[in-house]
DNA sequence: ACTGGTAACTAAACGCTGAT
DNA sequence: ATCAGCGTTTAGTTACCAGT
C-alpha cells in the first residue's frame, strides 16, 4: 500500500495517478490522470493527492454532466481535432493541479496569521505581567485563575474538534469502541490482545455495518468470515499469526466443494467435512475440493477483513498483515476454475427433441414436469428462452424482463430488442444497455408476435416470477432449465443457460466470421475482448446503425452448421 | 421455492517500466 | 515531469448449483 491511495512515487517525487471511469475513457482520450505533486515530502503529499483527487472526481462529474446532453457534447468533440480535445480536457487537470497547489499557499497564510495571533496573545501576557506591579494579589490570583480556564476549555475544545475530525466519516460514530480507538490511535498506543474483539464480535458489531454492501454481498462476507472464525476457533484479532493463516488455507483445501449445500454440514466437524470431501472425490475420479479462485478468494476476503480491522483498532501494522497473508501457495492438487463450456450443434439438436419442443404431457402449469412426453407444445417462456438466447446472445435475467415496448422499429422499419434498465428492469453493468436486431429465423418462429399480443406495460412471459434473494425473474427458471436436462439425459457440468449466450458469441466470431466490435455492440461487451480493444469500441458504438447491425446479424446461420431447424419448426 | 454455497465476471487500483 | 502500456491485485456483483 502506498502511503495515500492514488500515488506512485517516481524518483522520490510524489505523483497523483487515478483511473478514468471506464465511461469517460472515450472522452477524455486516456484512461488514467496523472499529475506530479512536486513534492517528496509524505505529509504534503498526501494533503496535494487527497485535494487533487477531489477535484479530479469534480471534473469526472462535470464531464459526466456534459455528456447527458450527448449529441450537443459530441459534435462540439467532432469540430475538435482529437489532440486539441485532448489538451482541453488536459487544461482542466492542470488548472485543478494549480488550484490545489493555491490552496496549499493559502493554507499558508492562514497559518502565518494565526502565529501572529499567537504572538499577540503572548504579548497579551508580559502584559499581564506588568499589570501584575500595580494591581493587588488577590485580583491577580484571581485574573490568573480565569486566564487559566480559558486556556484549559480552548484545549479542550480543540482536542474535540480533533476527535470529532477523526470519527467523521466513520460508520460508528458515537460508539464507544470507536472512540477507544481513535484516543488510542492518537496517543499511538498499540491495542493489545486482551483488548480487541474476537473476529465474530468484529464482524457482527463493526465490519457488516461499516462495509454496508448490497445484501449479496453481504451475506458472502458474513459467509467467508464465519467460515474463517470456525476454522480458526474464533480467536482475539491480535492473537492470529501467519501459522493460522497457513493452516486455515490447509483445511480450505481439504474442504468438499458442495460445502453448505447440505444443512448437515453446519453440525458436522472439520473431520466430517474432510471425509465427504474425499468420498465425493473418490466418486468423481478427481478432486472436488474447493478450487484455487474459491481459496483465493476466502483469503483475500479474511485479508480485507484483518486490514478493517487494524484502521478501526491499531493492533498491528499494514506490513505485519501482509506478511501474514502475501505468498501463500497452495498445494498441487487443488483443482483450477474451469470455464463455461458452450453448446456444440449436436447437442443442441438433442435438446431441441426433448418434449418441450417434440410434445410433453405436463399441463401448462406443471413447469417442473415437462420433461414428460406427451402431445402439448406449450409456447411459453420454457420453449422460447433457450431459443431466444441463441438467436440474441442476451443474458437470462435481460430475456426474462423483457416488456411489450422494448421491441421497437427503428425509422425505416427494422426491428430490434431494446434491453436497458428503466422502470423495473434491470442490467448487469451500463455497457449492457444495447439494441439487438431480430433475427430473421427467430422472426419466423413468431417472436414478433410475443410482443403484439401484449398490452402496454406488460411482460411477454408473464408467467416467470420473480422469486429468490434478489427477486429475479429467471431464478426458478434457472433450476428447471437445469432439472430439466437432468431428467433429459443432457445434462453436463458447466454446460448450462448461459452457455446459450457463448454459442452465439462464439458462432458470430468463429463461423460467421462477424469482426469483434459489432459481436461486443450485440452482445453489451463481453469478457473476451482485450482492454483496449473494449475503450475504442465503447466510441464506436453510436455508430453501429440497425440496419448494419441487422445485417451482421443476419450472417448468423445455425442451420448451416448442423442445427436442425425442422425440430424446433415442428409446433 | 428457499437457502447456503461456488464460480464467473467486472471495474478500479496498483506496481512497474519504457519512451518522450 | 508526463504519459501510456500492461500484468497483477483488490473488491465487489451477478449467475448458477445442490440439497432440502
Amino acid at each position: 500500500m502506498p502511503v495515500v491511495q492514488h500515488t506512485l512515487r517516481r524518483g522520490g517525487i510524489y505523483h497523483l495517478r487515478c483511473r478514468v471511469p471506464s465511461d469517460l475513457v472515450p472522452v477524455i482520450g486516456r484512461g488514467e490522470i496523472h499529475r506530479s505533486l512536486a513534492t517528496a515530502c509524505p505529509r504534503k503529499a498526501k494533503w496535494r493527492a487527497h485535494r487533487l483527487y477531489g477535484r479530479v472526481l469534480d471534473i469526472f462529474e462535470g464531464l459526466r454532466g456534459m455528456a447527458d446532453t450527448k449529441e450537443e457534447w459530441l459534435a462540439q468533440l467532432a469540430a475538435m481535432s482529437p489532440s486539441d480535445r485532448e489538451a482541453a480536457i488536459g487544461d482542466l487537470f492542470d488548472l485543478a493541479t494549480a488550484a490545489v497547489r493555491e490552496m496549499e499557499q493559502e493554507q499558508g497564510r492562514r497559518e502565518k496569521a494565526e502565529k501572529a495571533a499567537r504572538e499577540l496573545g503572548k504579548q497579551c501576557g508580559v502584559l499581564l505581567g506588568h499589570l501584575a506591579e500595580t494591581v493587588s494579589e488577590d485580583r491577580l490570583k484571581q485574573l490568573e485563575q480565569v486566564r487559566d480556564g480559558v486556556v484549559g476549555l480552548q484545549r479542550d475544545r480543540d482536542d474535540l474538534q480533533r476527535q470529532k475530525d477523526e470519527l467523521e466519516g466513520s460508520a460508528i460514530v458515537g460508539q464507544g469502541e470507536a472512540i477507544v480507538a481513535a484516543l488510542s490511535r492518537r496517543l499511538g498506543l498499540p491495542r493489545h490482545s486482551a483488548t480487541t474483539p474476537t473476529v465474530m464480535q468484529f464482524l457482527t458489531d463493526t465490519y457488516t455495518k461499516e462495509k454496508r454492501l448490497a445484501d449479496d454481498s453481504q451475506r458472502h462476507i458474513v459467509n467467508f468470515i464465519s467460515l474463517f472464525a470456525r476454522i480458526t476457533g474464533d480467536k482475539r484479532l491480535a492473537d492470529y499469526g501467519r501459522t493460522d493463516i497457513l493452516n486455515y488455507v490447509l483445511i480450505l483445501e481439504r474442504l468438499p466443494r458442495s460445502l453448505g449445500k447440505s444443512p448437515s454440514d453446519k453440525s458436522a466437524s472439520i473431520e466430517d467435512l474432510f471425509a465427504k470431501a474425499a468420498r465425493m472425490s473418490e466418486k468423481a475420479g478427481g478432486p472436488m475440493t474447493l478450487s484455487a479462485t474459491t481459496i483465493g478468494k476466502h483469503v483475500q476476503h479474511v485479508k480485507g477483513f484483518f486490514n478493517t480491522a487494524r484502521r478501526h483498532l491499531n493492533f498491528t501494522t499494514s506490513d505485519a498483515i501482509d506478511e501474514m497473508f502475501d505468498g501463500i501457495k497452495l498445494s498441487k492438487g487443488v483443482p483450477s476454475a474451469q470455464k463455461r463450456k458452450s453448446w456444440p450443434m449436436e447437442q443442441l439438436n438433442l435438446l431441441f427433441a426433448t418434449p418441450i419442443w417434440q410434445g410433453t404431457g405436463s399441463r401448462p402449469e406443471d413447469f417442473t414436469k415437462r420433461h414428460k412426453e406427451g402431445d402439448h407444445i406449450y409456447r411459453d417462456a420454457y420453449w422460447w428462452l433457450p431459443i431466444t438466447a441463441l438467436w440474441t446472445g442476451a443474458r437470462l435475467e435481460e430475456l426474462a424482463q423483457l416488456h411489450h415496448e422494448d421491441l421497437v422499429a427503428d425509422s425505416s422499419g427494422f426491428r430490434f430488442i431494446h434491453i436497458h434498465g428503466e422502470g423495473e428492469r434491470r442490467v448487469k453493468t451500463a455497457n449492457s444497455i444495447r439494441r439487438v436486431p431480430v433475427h430473421s429465423v427467430l422472426a419466423g418462429f413468431g417472436f414478433l408476435d410475443l410482443f403484439d399480443h401484449k398490452k402496454a406495460g406488460q411482460r411477454i412471459w408473464p408467467e416467470l416470477r420473480p422469486t429468490g434473494r434478489m427477486k429475479k425473474l429467471g431464478d426458478t427458471y434457472s433450476t428447471h432449465f437445469t432439472d430439466y436436462r437432468r431428467h433429459c439425459e443432457l445434462y453436463e457440468p458447466l454446460m448450462d443457460f448461459h452457455s446459450l449466450r457463448r454459442t452465439f458469441i462464439t458462432s458470430m466470431r468463429t463461423r460467421a466470421n462477424v469482426d469483434a466490435l459489432t459481436v461486443a455492440a450485440l452482445a453489451g461487451h463481453d469478457e473476451e475482448l482485450p482492454i483496449f480493444e473494449r475503450a475504442q469500441q465503447t466510441n464506436d458504438y453510436t455508430d453501429y446503425g440497425i440496419a448494419a447491425l441487422a445485417e451482421q446479424i443476419e450472417r448468423l446461420d445455425y442451420a448451416a452448421y448442423g442445427l436442425d431447424l425442422g425440430l424446433i419448426e415442428k409446433t
